[in-house]
DNA sequence: TCAATGACCTGCC
DNA sequence: GGGCAGGCCATTG
């Protein structure tokens, strides 16, 4: 735990926090920023540890769109309530508009 | 050191 | 076209 050193959490840390206002993005978008898209588990499991931390998590979701790490949050709607309030539109666990939302590392870094 | 876990993704039936 | 199952890779105990 608190790997202080160059590891992969410190990187999915530091990309996720770039993460732009309004905009979200998938765990394999990240994986594959960092070379190892394989890896999309990783930084999911990676935000495992970012609780607690200035880790926007609620805006990283799975490719489809869809809030499944609701469940690790602290209430249900609580991540959607986040998503909606920076104008993100969210349905039932949703991101409406995924495509238009969906913030690519990658390209943008 | 070995083994098990995990907020996923891709491929196949 | 939709649904199911397996695999990957790093971290933790």
């Amino acid at each position: 735990m608190k790997p202080e050193t160059l590891s992969f959490y410190e990187k999915v840390y530091e990309v996720a926090r770039q993460i732009p206002y309004g905009r979200v993005t998938s765990y394999g978008a990240i994986a594959n920023y960092l070379g190892a898209k394989r890896s999309a588990r990783l930084v999911g499991y990676a935000m495992n540890g970012s609780a607690g931390k200035d880790v926007p998590a609620h805006r990283v979701v799975n490719r489809k769109g869809l809030l499944i790490g609701k469940h690790h949050f602290e209430g249900t709607n609580l991540m959607q309530q986040l998503l909606e309030s920076e104008g993100v539109k969210v349905k039932d666990n949703q991101i409406q508009n995924f495509e238009k939302v969906f913030w690519d590392p990658s390209k943008s870094l």
